[in-house]
RNA sequence: GCGCCCGUAGCUCAGCUGGAUAGAGCGUCGGCCUCCGAAGCCGAAGGUCAGAGGUUCGAAUCCUCUCGGGCGUACCA
């Protein structure tokens, strides 16, 4: 007795092909079935999915394309995979547009994994991310750290992990001892309590400027005073200097919309530093070089790692390991990311190298992601470069943020004078470009900061796929079927998703939402779900050209009303991971 | 010097871990608003995938070398 499926459990078409083929191939070896992975055709026209069949044709000893004849004739279709056929040394598989539709448009209404999160899958991962230097104001620097890190989290979250994201706050460090030394000099409360992170940007810059063997030997005494625990004046002022900075951090956090699950920075263990050390120091590996507590990393290629500095106080790398060991026991992680720009390349290196030498395993579970520089261009000579902080010409967030917003402002009032929230629309849409530039190129890429590209909204851009989004969003508010819901009111059963064929390239673009989030989760990589909503996004704006959903008949009309109420969530799912808005209007 | 990263259209970048004729956006040129949102769509032009070897049925993708650029190279983070 044949039982039917339960109506709601849906199949993934491609899992079903990728199963069709195996059994295909269960003679073949392993090692070749594994070889021979379904593709994308390099012309749609072929198919959905291709088979290479050189590795089977080696093994068998005959030409590929009779390889390939023989796979494809021994397909029988069915209610998933319409054909197989061979064209050349390719098998081209093409899947039922009914099924792909049923798949894709009940997936995402029904917020089931992939489309929505996945049931919890036991994994832990710590995101160690965004981690600004208190005392100085956020700039374009922390940015990536921040929107990277922040999607990452989300993103593993959405895949069933548990996630912590942490905000290992730059809070504490020789570097406290130069502020403190400037604002001793030069600070003002009155100026603190006015324009806070202005103000100590200021008198960092003129440190900076006056810097000299005096100065610097204040400073370094300033952290010593700091790090001996006492109830000092140092102690207060540090105190002091960080409440402000959280305060004044809280801004940029919630226009961006990043959440963190613990905010625990390097002062958090100022007082588990001490067993750290001690427990490096047991493993024998800590030998004495110029002064200070080091591990010799020599054979490896590298400088010695500093645990303690020959003045008696610590180091980052210190911190670091400190955290490792307390995040080891108190979330006992699987995997613990670092989101932090490339030039601590060797830093991370260096981390793990201490571990693998005390002999812990948890050292290749530590991940460095790193990611390239934000550059300015120079107005000149016209050439990318670093920003330097030091030299003041160090760009705010908050300035980036409330420039676009402005841009967007001018547009709103342009394009869309009516549009009522306009404020507020205008603020979602302006930030969003600017976390959606972050996010649209691989992370390993230099960031070129360009003025007039961030303001040009057109193409592949932020407020391009929020457009999309808001298209949608009108014709379902013109159906009557979704009003402003989150989900709309489409009854599926009533839909017929064999009259979707026509929207086969919106279907199938859809279709790999769930292998990119994958990806971009493997790779710790949030640009390749950007991309994929640029295509889609592409996709629905091509496809509602030329097919009308208003105007078209009963049944069409649910069953595009179906998808697109189906692209629109979907959307919104995807850039939901990415921290992007998503507003109805714009 | 050594280590890591990058080099694809005029510019900014994709290229799904080795597959078929290398793709987008911006910019340029030319079309489309009596038609659900023109922040849109359609089309054209534009390439020695930095260069040279190698690996194999097949290389932008993997290996080696060269060139160019960036970052880092013990008491900053």
């Amino acid at each position: 007795m044949v039982r039917a499926r339960p109506p709601m459990s849906l199949i993934d078409p491609v899992e079903h092909l990728k199963q069709r083929v195996a059994e295909l191939l269960h003679d073949v070896p392993d090692e070749v079935r594994e070889a021979m992975r379904l593709t994308p055709p390099k012309d749609r026209r072929f198919g959905d999915l291709a088979l290479p069949c050189f590795p089977l044709a080696k093994l068998r000893q005959q030409p590929p394309p009779a390889a390939a004849a023989e796979l494809a004739a021994a397909f029988t279709a069915d209610d998933v995979v319409e054909a197989a056929n061979a064209t050349g040394p390719f098998v081209n598989f093409r899947l039922r547009r009914g099924a792909i539709a049923r798949y894709v448009v009940t997936g995402v209404l029904t917020r089931q994994a992939p489309f929505g999160p996945a049931a919890p899958n036991g994994k832990k991962i710590v995101i160690d991310f965004s981690s600004p230097n208190i005392a100085k104001p956020f700039h374009m620097g922390h940015l990536r750290s921040t929107v990277i890190g922040g999607a990452l989290r989300r993103i593993h979250r959405h895949l069933g992990c548990e996630v912590h994201g942490i905000n290992h706050l730059g809070d504490w460090g020789s570097q406290f001892g130069k502020i403190m030394t400037a604002f001793r000099r030069w600070g003002s409360d009155v100026e603190l309590a006015k324009r806070p992170m202005h103000h100590l940007f200021e008198i960092y810059v003129r440190y900076g400027a006056e810097k000299n063997d005096a100065l610097e030997a204040e400073s370094a005494e300033a952290f010593r005073r700091l790090e001996s625990g006492e109830d000092n004046p140092e102690r207060r002022l540090w105190q002091k200097l960080r409440d402000v900075s959280l305060e004044a951090f809280r801004g940029p956090y919630e226009r961006l919309g990043v959440e963190f699950d613990h905010i625990t920075g390097e002062s958090f263990y100022e007082d588990k530093m001490e067993a750290a050390i001690e427990k490096i120091e047991a493993t024998g590996i800590v030998t004495e070089s110029e002064g200070a507590r080091v591990v010799e990393l020599e054979d490896r290629g590298m400088p010695p790692c500093i645990l303690r500095k020959s003045d008696g106080t610590t180091i980052y790398a210190t911190r670091d390991l400190a955290a490792v060991f307390y995040r080891m026991a108190e979330f006992s992680f699987d995997r613990a990311l670092y989101v932090v720009g490339s030039e601590q390349n060797l830093h991370f290196q260096q981390l793990v190298a201490v571990l693998d030498k005390m002999g812990l395993p948890v050292a290749n579970k530590i991940e460095h992601v790193p990611f390239g520089l934000i550059l300015s261009k120079d107005a000149n000579t016209g050439k990318w470069g670093k920003f330097s902080t030091r030299g003041g010409n160090a760009i705010f967030l908050e300035e980036v943020l409330d420039e676009a917003v402005a841009n967007v402002r001018r547009i709103i009032a342009e394009k869309n004078p009516d549009l009522e929230d306009a404020d507020q629309v205008a603020e979602a849409v302006g930030v969003s470009a600017i976390i959606f530039n972050d996010l649209k190129n691989s992370r390993i890429k230099d960031v070129k900061f360009d003025w007039e590209l961030l303001l040009n909204f057109e193409g592949e851009t932020g407020p391009y796929v929020q457009y999309a989004v808001a298209r949608l969003s009108g014709i379902l508010r013109k159906s009557e079927v979704g009003a402003n819901g989150e989900a709309p009111q489409i009854p599926l059963d009533r839909v017929d998703f064999e009259q979707l064929a026509d929207a086969e390239q919106v279907l199938l673009t859809m279709l790999e939402f769930g292998p990119t989030v994958e990806r971009a989760a493997e790779l710790n990589e949030p640009s390749a779900i950007t991309s994929l909503m640029i295509r889609l996004a592409g996709d629905i704006h091509s496809y509602l050209r030329d097919h009308n959903v208003i105007r078209a008949e009963p049944d069409l009309q649910m069953a595009r009303l179906a998808l697109v109420a189906a692209a629109r969530d979907l959307l919104r799912v995807g850039l939901a991971l990415l921290g992007v808005a998503t507003p109805d209007r714009m």
